[in-house]
DNA sequence: GATCTTATTGATAATGATTCTCGCTTTTAC
DNA sequence: GTAAAAGCGAGAATCATTATCAATAAGATC
């Protein structure tokens, strides 16, 4: 077996760059945009925090059409996002009414734990102006 | 630029192969599971038809948790999927309430052009009475 | 403050899915 | 039949992500 994971987080300036770097912008980015805006923190370093700070629930994982995996620094909760196409702006949906329906449909299909994935994507207002 | 791309579509025993394997499948299949299925079929091969058969809507594209990709021939229409996380069985969801969902928000956040994508993750009856 | 334990870092190699190359084969129109 | 072009496939190339591992630094203990 590997090495233990620890449960412990120490503190560390790269993870604090990285976070604020997250705070700081409305869109969600990937591993290799921070680690060109933050030039002094490695790559390696940059994709295990955001795996961690993921996990830890403490920014969200967005997976991009292409496959790439964003990540961004969303309010606690559950929550969706409605996505710009275009831009990348992230606007956090804390509104959700969707528990029901993906309860109903998996007690139809005789699922249990069920959980439901959703994002609306489209072109925001600054966007479609411009066109 | 690269070669224009071709708008017609010749038969092939091969992409007939995948769609045929597809088709007997209730499950989302990967191209690396069709070409080791398939093993009369090159790996390219796979890829290339798999890409153009779901750009002419006539398999879906289900992206997987851990970032494959993997197919599967469903009914014509917008619908959704439940899928189980054991075993990989997929329900088509034809009933969609979400448009409605997304449209308001969308109008709300002053975002147009909006579509929803939706999936619904759970352990299938037969799965379930196993564990 | 010195010292020890070990989480963390980062340059680099490795992985793995997907895409590209390019010469050969097959489909299909004439 | 012939020929133009789509399709094929073995292998090389991409590219995002992960694994290594020696060096560093955070936090605990004295
Ligand atoms: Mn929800
Ligand atoms: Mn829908
Ligand atoms: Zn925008
Ligand atoms: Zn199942």
């Amino acid at each position: 077996m590997p090495t233990s994971n620890p449960t412990t987080r120490r503190k560390t300036e790269q993870r604090a760059a990285i976070v604020d770097a997250l705070r700081k912008n409305d869109r969600a980015m990937t591993a290799q945009e921070l680690h060109d805006l933050l030039d002094s923190v490695g790559l390696a370093t940059v994709y295990r925090n955001l795996g961690r700070l993921a996990e830890d629930g403490e920014i969200d994982a967005i997976r991009r059409p292409n496959g790439e995996t964003a990540y961004r620094a969303c309010t606690a909760g559950h929550h969706h996002h409605l996505i710009c196409r275009n831009c990348g702006l992230v606007v956090e949906l804390h509104d959700c009414s969707l528990d029901d329906w993906g309860r109903k449909i998996a007690d139809k299909h005789g699922f249990v734990g069920v959980e439901h994935q959703a994002e609306l994507l489209g072109t925001c207002e600054k966007c479609a102006n411009r066109s």
